[in-house]
DNA sequence: CGTTAGCTTGAGGTGCATCAAGGGACGTGG
DNA sequence: CCACGTCCCTTGATGCACCTCAAGCTAACG
């Protein structure tokens, strides 16, 4: 695979995003990535930091027989792979074809404004892994259906439309359900009203109601 | 309730600790808190952070209808309160009489030093979070509790004994439970040999078989 | 066309929630 | 001292949301 080396703040310049996404610039090298391909595992050296520019990622652990929990999903502008040990606690993979650049962890560390920003990363990345909390702790299927996709067309350019980049079964292991009530629940949805779903396309036919649900 | 300026690094320097709890020396204000009584609520300005010197902390998000979910447990030593955005996203209170030091947000990010403490506190909690997210969305009861019990114990002074300072309640919404089934658990934990439990009292009887649980 | 991957749908089971009751520790007041 | 609460926890009986197991459906692709 061709590497070479970018600076780029903004992978989709042409396009209103929301800001916050996009205020991290890395310097470093551009990589490619096929469907399903690693780009760390867990407990490799965390010697790099990740951004997306194109596709999406998952980050996930697994326990011992097999179960897994996604602990997020990071689209284009997002950055990924910060940790707090020298090690991954998660491993990455592509959702599908993607590009990343990627940036030595420690040139970050030493510029003072580079450290700011990404604390700040890290910062918001607590903040939803907090709200991820309270829906698999608290929320039944719908609701969590509900919160994902809200927080799914927060993240895309349209607001009451989105194109899921994740199958189903990967939807179910980031809620904590299974790819059975992941669908069930989808088609459920439908049937009352609030969403069509098409395949891997959502519209969100009555966002207030979704909203509601997430109280 | 009369304040006095601190600057402290350990609230117990007689003790042996995990040495990463007490990497940050925060200089403010120390607060003396009941039993109950709340620090921040959720929607306020997040302008301090705050140090746990004794006692212990909750910091928590309700739903509309009154489910609780306890995003974490702050022991001494433990830095809480800091945010992505300009409020408290969560409640935070005082489990027992408990003692804090506060200092200004700003205070903190003016300096280069501080600044790299207070991201390296960060890191760890968005570390521990994500560790809370495979236990809510892919644990059973028993697997929770074991991880909690085992989580407890080490961050405590010793490795199979711990003193539980927050009620059922408070450990079943921290673990997306009853407390029916909290109470049900523990007994047959204890029942299984895994554990003895005495009221708040805990003793990790077979902790390798705890540790197992948790994969 | 057969095969596979991804998704949906159905039937039945179960882990945990819900509802309900009781017990022990502690305080308060007679 | 006992009677009475309240708080916290435990235990039991029942129900249900979601899981498990199983089958079928569609689209893509050799």
């Amino acid at each position: 695979m061709p590497a070479r080396l970018l600076a780029i703040s903004d992978p989709n310049p042409s396009q209103a995003r929301p800001a916050e996404r996009d205020d991290m610039t890395l310097i470093g090298v551009a990589r490619s990535l096929s469907r399903d391909q690693a780009v760390f595992a867990e407990g490799a050296a965390a010697d790099f930091v990740y951004k997306v520019m194109s596709g999406a990622v998952r980050t996930f652990r697994l326990l011992a027989d097999g179960r897994r929990q996604i602990t997020g999903f990071f689209l284009p502008g997002d950055v990924f792979g910060i940790e707090a040990r020298a090690t991954h606690a998660a491993t990455a993979e592509a959702i599908c074809e993607s590009v990343l650049v990627s940036a030595r962890r420690a040139s970050l560390g030493a510029d003072g404004e580079a450290l700011g920003q990404l604390s700040r990363c890290v910062l918001r990345e607590l903040h939803r892994t907090r709200d991820h909390l309270l829906t698999l702790g608290r929320r039944s299927a719908v609701e969590r259906l509900a919160s994902f996709l809200i927080d799914l067309a927060d993240r895309g350019r349209a607001a009451d439309r989105l194109a899921l980049p994740m199958s189903r079964q990967d939807i179910a292991d980031y809620l904590g359900l299974t790819i059975e009530t992941v669908s069930r629940t989808l088609t459920q949805m439908q049937a009352s009203g609030l969403v069509r779903v098409d395949g891997r396309q959502v519209q969100l036919v009555r966002r207030a109601a979704l909203a509601d649900l997430c109280e």
